[in-house]
DNA sequence: TTTAAAATCTACTAAATCTGTAGACTAACA
DNA sequence: TGTTAGTCTACAGATTTAGTAGATTTTAAA
């Protein structure tokens, strides 16, 4: 299961990418519309920027905004900031690496063999999901509910 | 990542699966040889006991044994048992469904529209990988490791 | 029927991680 | 120079992880 980090921070991305290209958002805005204790989110979005996913202005008509296009940002990228690496086990990382403790041979060990195949599946899937593209899924499942309540009634 | 007691647990059932129908096994043997705190193993080997995984007899000659064939046993519902749902959200788990707290309109959330693929992408591994195409990899990967040594030889 | 072996149950505990909170500080704009 | 808004430091409660200790129950064999 991934944190509440992660979901506000998605969250968060999900809401910048909303609004790109129209200029800085408030913390206290997008802590209040989604729900999100602002104290917290604080750190998050700060995480987010020093990864280079999100971009500040301090001082009076300052706040967060996207740092690239919601076209450019995976949700993996995001994953991986809040969650750490995708995979089940250290020893399949792609982006941290390390040998596993509790192993022996690393080229025989059966855990790691699955543990492969399940970090590559999760990566397929998060790292060819862009921002614009959960918008556009949003979309799509909106439209869908509206055609449903529209047809119930 | 998973948890210590999911890794010693898919060890431990591994290493039984390798010694299937040749009687039970002692919690001392197998945490010895797998480098498992033995008071850990106990609890793990008992809650794979009480998920009918395994079997166990007590008193002497007693010890832990798979409950049914390694072809039966699958790495899917082993990990259900100790480290939970496979689902990176409640809101999308098959065996374990429950609404995310913060969530509203389930049906156009951007983040459970992509967490229901990752979770399919996962179950559709771990679900369909059992103990025996565990063990079956392993021996290929020995091979082709005892192939590199004499080669290199 | 006693004895020894082995799993099971109850009850802790230390350490790490998660989910925050408080308050001072810094940068930017008007 | 005052106000706004992000940034940094530090802490704290709750939960989970990774164990440990010791008594109890069950079973097989002597």
């Amino acid at each position: 299961m991934i944190s509440k980090k992660t979901k506000y921070g998605l969250k968060a991305l999900i809401y910048l990418a909303r609004q790109y290209e129209q200029g800085p958002i408030l913390i206290s805005d997008l802590a209040r519309d989604e729900n999100i204790p602002k104290k917290f989110l604080e750190t998050i979005l700060l995480a987010l920027k020093n990864s280079g996913i999100l971009q500040s202005r301090k001082g009076k008509g300052g706040g967060y905004y996207l740092g690239r296009s919601p076209r450019q940002i995976t949700v993996g990228q995001a994953i991986r900031v809040m969650e750490g690496p995708l995979a089940p086990v250290p020893c399949v990382s792609e982006t941290a690496y390390a040998k596993c403790t509790e192993c022996g041979n690393e080229n025989t060990c059966g855990i790691r063999l699955v543990m492969k195949d399940v970090r590559d599946a999760i990566a397929q899937i998060v790292d060819n999901t862009t921002l614009a593209d959960v918008l556009e899924r949003i979309g799509q499942a909106e439209l869908a509910e509206k055609n449903v309540v529209d047809f119930s009634i």
